[in-house]
DNA sequence: ACCTGAACACCGTTCAAGT
DNA sequence: ACCTGAACACCGTTCAAGT
């Protein structure tokens, strides 16, 4: 008898691909991902990736849906956007990837879990897809804005000085009491906490 | 006597590059601002204008800054957001580079400007730098995503059907009537109106 | 059907040579 | 000091040729 087909355990598929992928850009970062990285990496030819993945851009958006997935399951809002922050602080290149289309699966898989958790805050119609729409856009601004951050945090302190620097040249430079104050917005501050304040500035916009 | 420099007015400069570089993102799109296409457009070498920029990275933040700095004269912070909105709507390349660096020009001149802004309303301390950093990652996010979505409106008739193809198949795909009516989030829906809204459930958290 | 790897048409950046 | 343009070291993607 003939035997099924064998499916070597190594045979090129859609998921190992893309698996490699989310490995190579958690190791390497966004610059890292290189299709010849992809095709060293799995051992294959350079054009093999073109039978399972149409191309770079898709291969991106599979990678952050294959993280996102793993995330939306909690139940309160709260909980879903602190995991969604989570997982951008563990995989930057994440936060670049989310903000490049809103049509790719990973948005609309937060879009859908955000819609379900705001329903148990008793919204519906207009006012659902608003808030719905507005966390969704502060959740990924937030998570953008912090892994672009980290990113370069190579030179943690050097950012730091810098921008210690900078809220002193605004002091400096301004008399005007508000630049002074607003210089303060500046420095030193712990990105996951504040994320946390900001999601609650909404549920508190929401349900007042 | 020997005349000042006669500095002729097509002389490169920092400045003419940076304007070139503005025209060209919105003519062609970020990937049609090559060095290449800059060159081309100011009939001068391939490497001048390393003398005058560090490098591509440095010169979309300089485009970037050249435009937000002509937006943030608003007096109200719903001015203000509103005028951010609209710019990247104008300059969709906006978007991705206010998400790309926290810490260049043109993002720091943005919460220069909310932090001044939400004086106004009251705030100070924890609660100026938390709910500045809030609204301020509210608005690159929401902006970010409009001109993600805005760049491929090319088919913009076909991004519609598609939302609705996938608002019927979450419907039909599952019983849980939340996800049926977290469906009604994805399709046609007023940008701007939305933006506006979710500035406003921000400010309503504020002062509640 | 799936895979290979050379070839193609691009990039950003550098640098010796000119003015 | 500023500019030139060839050269370098990369890219993503395609495609004839193999199995």
């Amino acid at each position: 008898m003939v035997p099924m087909t064998p499916r070597r355990s190594d045979a090129l598929s859609r998921e190992r691909i893309v698996e490699a992928a989310v490995r190579i850009l958690d190791t390497k970062g966004e610059g890292g991902l290189t299709l010849r990285a992809v095709t060293a990496h799995l051992s294959t030819g350079r054009g093999a990736i073109y039978h399972h993945v149409t191309n770079k851009e898709e291969l991106l958006a599979a990678a952050a849906d294959d993280v996102i997935r793993a995330v939306v399951t909690g139940d309160s809002v709260r909980d879903l956007a602190l995991g969604i922050f989570d997982a951008i602080d563990v995989h930057p290149w994440l936060g670049a990837q989310l903000a490049r289309d809103p049509s790719q699966p990973a948005v609309l898989r937060i879009f859908k879990s955000v819609g379900v958790g705001l329903r148990t805050h008793g919204l519906a119609g207009t006012a659902l897809s608003d808030a719905g729409a507005a966390l969704v856009n502060y959740v990924l601004g937030a998570a953008a804005q912090h892994a672009a951050g980290a990113r370069q945090a190579a030179g943690e302190s050097a950012r730091e000085d810098y921008l210690e620097a900078l809220a002193a040249e605004w002091a400096g430079s301004d008399d005007d009491p508000l630049v002074q104050e607003a210089a303060a917005l500046l420095p030193g501050h712990d990105d996951r906490a504040q994320f946390l304040a900001g999601v609650d500035i909404f549920l508190r916009g929401i349900s007042g």
